[in-house]
DNA sequence: TGAAATGTTGGGGCG
DNA sequence: ACGCCCCAACATTTC
């Protein structure tokens, strides 16, 4: 084979089928070489998480078991992106360097002196999402930024799936002349977790979304604020559909999920079924319109999106932050879901807004803090839509909610842990506490002495935002 | 993808 | 039988 070869950079979309660049790829008609390059300026991110690596480790492992099937492997080298793609377009006389693009202000910069650097053809193809940024547009030409317009001209621009490249160990450019660091191990990179990883399998991340689809996902709509345990070890608890960690990495592509959901909508179902389908891929939207807002501006990822309340005055409260984090602040529904997010790498959408609504609107923290938290421990931490989510609850985003609005902790758990459950798994020492008092352990006569008084007086502590909010508001804009 | 404060109504206890 | 009060239940307004 006399072709000079072209380079597939993988990067978050770890997975053969459905990739849209390395399919493009293979059409080329050259050998391609499947590269990961592991920058370090990852690990340096305060955002960093190890349990992330790791699964990220594992999917490396498992792109390369699906090469293997071709005579292929993953390459993998450690660096910084322009010096080790320049290093190896000398070393393969590489021709042309493809790959998906990804919209976060970090890889946009990254990506965007690419061409100019390299001096050959680098082509970049839209593929995360099942609408790219600027191809849903206000007709004033305007980027969304309230969600219900956003999601009916999202809607109406899907296009319909597009057939599927066949690949053969021709297809594939022999690596074995060149250096191949392999994927490392967990030791070298570092890595300390004890967050079981869930398989990293794209076959295994097919079969979940199936089985997802065939039954579940028909009562979404009425699961979804179900607080589930442990979606890793038990499957009744079926209310999230637990993908989201494969959508992070790419591992599942969302034209799969939702052309998948979407089939099965228009098979004959009832109509509290199709309301649910309509609901989860509603979700799959709300993913969509994050990354749109992140790309279209970018200073939302460490600033508020709107400046009404850049002038807000967020507490420095060290040891308050710290108690949220450790799930110690005295509130069983706030510490179930931070002790479980720190063991399990997950916790459910209606968890995250309620501990998002404590540390913000209770503890009067600023979102950045749970950010920033969530990012390192979260499997599915992904920046566009955590920060999005971030902002929401705060009240300082796009389509936020309004800055009255405050979750009132005891009624949340009372409304979706009504038995205690979810709280009594994640909290031992709440385990004897009779259901009358497992949202409200302080009311007690003797309460469980090995579990800490509420941190702060909730009546209190939304009196008090309330005034710092609208003390904010009253100052005149810049 | 709220909750609290405030307003309204109507049934029941009771003198 | 009547008026008064209490308050649950619901509705509306406000934050």
């Amino acid at each position: 084979m006399s072709q000079p070869p072209v380079i597939f950079w993988f990067r978050r979309d770890l997975r053969l089928d459905d990739n849209t660049g390395l399919h493009e790829a293979i059409k080329s008609g050259h050998p391609v070489i499947p590269l990961y390059i592991i920058d370090p300026r990852i690990r340096q991110s305060d955002r960093y998480s190890h349990a992330r690596m790791a699964f990220l480790l594992d999917s490396m492992e498992a792109v390369n078991q699906r090469l293997s099937d071709y005579n292929a492997h993953l390459l993998v080298r450690h660096g910084n992106p322009h010096s080790i793609l320049s290093e190896l377009i000398q070393q393969t006389n590489a021709s042309g360097l493809y790959f998906n693009a990804d919209y976060t202000p970090f890889a946009v910069k990254r990506d965007e002196t690419l061409q100019d650097n390299l001096s050959i053809d680098v082509r970049s193809f839209d593929d995360a999402l099942l609408i790219p940024p600027g191809g849903v547009m206000k007709d004033d030409g305007t980027p969304y930024v309230v969600y219900t317009p956003f999601k009916k001209r999202w809607n109406d621009k899907i296009k319909p799936a597009t057939s599927t490249v066949e690949m053969s160990s021709d297809n594939f450019y022999n690596i074995s002349e060149i250096e191949n660091v392999g994927i490392p191990s967990r030791e070298q990179l570092e890595i300390q977790t004890n967050i079981p990883i869930p398989s990293a399998k794209e076959t295994y991340a097919q079969s979940k979304l199936t089985h997802y689809i065939k039954s579940a996902i028909n009562a979404y709509d009425t699961d979804r604020n179900h607080l589930t345990i442990d979606p890793f070890n038990d499957d009744r608890q079926t209310g999230s559909s637990f993908l989201s960690h494969y959508f992070r990495l790419g591992i599942l592509s969302p034209r799969q999920a939702y052309w998948a959901a979407r089939d099965k909508y228009g098979n004959n179902q009832s109509e509290s079924a199709q309301q649910s389908i309509a609901t989860w891929v509603s979700e799959l939207t709300w993913r969509e319109f994050y990354m749109h807002i992140m790309y279209h501006f970018p200073h939302v990822d460490r600033n508020n999106f709107r400046d009404t309340y850049d002038a807000l005055k967020w507490r420095s409260a060290p040891e308050e932050l710290q108690a949220w984090k450790d799930g110690l602040t005295g509130y069983p529904i706030i510490d179930a879901p931070m002790r479980q997010l720190r063991a399990i790498g997950w916790m459910p959408n209606r968890a995250r807004m309620i501990v998002a609504s404590f540390l913000t609107k209770d503890l009067l923290i600023h979102w950045q803090e749970g950010e920033r938290h969530f990012m390192q421990y979260l499997l599915d931490g992904d920046p566009a839509a955590n920060n999005g989510g971030w902002q929401w609850a705060a009240g300082t985003g796009t389509d936020a909610q309004p800055y009255f609005r405050i979750f009132n902790p005891t009624s949340q758990s009372k409304k979706f842990d009504k038995d205690g459950d979810y709280i009594r798994h994640w909290i031992p020492e709440l385990n004897n506490v009779p259901k009358k008092y497992i949202h409200e352990p302080w009311k007690m006569d003797a309460p469980p002495t090995n579990y800490p008084a509420p941190i702060v007086d909730h009546k209190f502590a939304r009196k008090r935002t309330l005034e710092a909010f609208k003390a904010a508001r009253e100052v005149e804009p810049a």
